[in-house]
DNA sequence: ACGGTCGGGACAGCCCGTTGAT
DNA sequence: ATCAACGGGCTGTCCCGACCGT
């Protein structure tokens, strides 16, 4: 069984990243078999329920990659300076891309939210996920659970607009700004003192 | 011939209901006609440019739309209050139209933001508009220019977040809670007294 | 009007050729454009139902002309003569064709009859249309209506069936021994004397 | 090893049955084994020729097992009565099954009349042994051999074409009136006294 | 011998966006 | 101002090897 090979994933990256550049409807399997260095026939081997089931596998896995980065941004100093230094590293990531790689899945979120509950659901559960980081990350510092559910919210929400309008744009300002007003919007979350530690 | 607009603008009408709900590679010309009530000739008569050309003035009629409804709404209190208000009267048409119509825009504005230029610049001169239409309120509210600038692009990205993460997650508490914090940071804006009026 | 080609009826008539030889499902659409010589989307075009569309109507078609050559064939002589003339028509140009072209809708008749109710129910329309053709002819000929069902059905089962064996065989003896021994049983048939015109 | 065996029967007997309702073309190997609850792997184990190597030995097999049920039909009385007897019985378990058992082999013997020159024979053998186990009957009970050919190739094509026309028209019918008439005919055949046994 | 996973094109039927002629 | 007509592209399934595990 290490005998399978990896164009299990090699066919899911692909997927993943074309997806975030193009979106659900605008990828076509043909061009994710191209891209992804597969052939054709393995395809329906390995996702017998076709594109919604290779797109659903794609949103999770890429999901959980971006939730382990935010994590990691988010441990190396204190909510607000993490939110603000996550915000400042998709604005270089994503100039850098010529404004291709923004959210992984905001563009399929939007398209499969009244298509496909499927999709639609697999999506909510990513979004989940990174709002429990944050939330995590918000109690830790010392946030109230109530309040930390909200500003996470409200960050993820600005983050994801935010991308949304520099992708459009082509501008990182959206980001650069909304990271540091968000930022400044956790900063003054009352919290009791963190204990000590 | 002052009756031929008539089919145009069915056409855009039914082009601008569509693509919100569904994206623009997710509505097919087909279904446009078929929606519109306007017949298969008359499509490319109006629009020779053909989907493009129909995508890109249906981008820019709701895009106008929706900025009259924007500045009706931000006219009607100051800036924070119209704030509040604009995003919890999304909230309530998304709800009531089981979560489906959102931002008229997002879907296509991120679908092409990296595939044709034509309409992504079309969606970046919507998004214009309704940022000038933004700033115009904080300013005459008292805000200097640079803060207006960002805190208008703040709360646009952060209404757009905001529906998306809404309709994914079926729950209208993102445009809420967002449109709170975001009324709170509009609030804070530091503004030279409105000279008087 | 005249102005429609006569790309439907090639279609059609390619249709009606190939599901004679090789049946329903032996037969893909792209195989018919390029016998028929029409472009692919014409297809969809002339038939918006599809495969199916398209088969019933060569069905209803290739009956029709079935039928009108059953008739020809029976007007020139009394029923026993005509029908004995049929078989052994059949059986020349069966030979003729090698073994290919027998009965127009007998293989798409057997594929279908539990599959699609649609055709089903297009080929038994041709089969009662048959079965008509030779009622009629046995009638005037003063056989009981009665009787001239039964033979008629007897006649036509014989037919087909003696078509399948030789097409599987490669022979034409099938043909021409239940040609000879059909004719012989309508021969045989009560009949009160035709009047007499 | 001789558990091996088992495999390939149900392998063979699901082909057989899918074969008769559905014919070749329409049945897929996919279907077969989910069918018949053997391993993919399995199939081209037992049946290195694929398809085609697969449906000649089911053919085969339905074949020889119909033979066995005409034999015994024909063995329980005189070759008029058995016949009719063959019909009749035809007839209820065509009805029973809701016009889908019919002759095992006619569809894929008409889809492959054609195509596949192994598969066609393969359909001519099984009708080949019908076509003697009906003559021996008939020699049996002093039918003259010449005479006996002819009278069986007609029963056979006769049944073949009832049941064709019984499944379309979805009515008993066909096989009822053409079983009576061609026993009719056999017993109209002239003979030789039995000699006496 | 037998079972099974994985890989490989070809082609199925369907629908897309577009255009020439009217 | 309209529609018949057009190719190309879509997703999905076909039948089939090769390479592993027993």
């Amino acid at each position: 069984m290490p005998r399978t090979t990896d164009t299990r994933k090699r066919l899911l990256d692909a997927t993943a990243e074309l997806f975030r550049r193009q979106g659900y409807t605008g990828t076509g399997l043909k061009q994710i078999v191209g891209h992804g260095a597969a052939p054709w026939g393995s395809l329906y081997h390995f996702f017998p329920g076709g594109k919604e089931q290779l797109a659903a596998e794609a949103i999770e896995r890429s999901g959980r990659r971006y939730q382990r980065l935010l994590q990691m941004v988010l441990a190396g100093a204190d909510p607000p300076s993490g939110i603000r230094d996550f915000f400042r590293l998709s604005a270089q990531a994503l100039e850098a891309s010529g404004y291709a790689d923004g959210c992984p899945i905001a563009t399929v979120a939007l398209e499969t939210a009244n298509r496909t509950d499927t999709l639609r659901q697999a999506c909510a559960n990513v979004f989940q996920s990174w709002l429990a980081t944050i939330i995590v990350a918000l109690t830790d510092w010392g946030v109230q659970p109530a309040q930390a559910g909200q500003l996470a919210t409200h960050a993820l929400a600005t983050y994801e607009g935010a991308t949304l309008l520099s992708r459009t744009l082509r501008t990182t300002s959206p980001l650069t700004a909304s990271g540091e007003l968000t930022a400044q919007a956790v900063a003054a979350a009352p919290r009791q003192p963190p204990a000590n530690t």
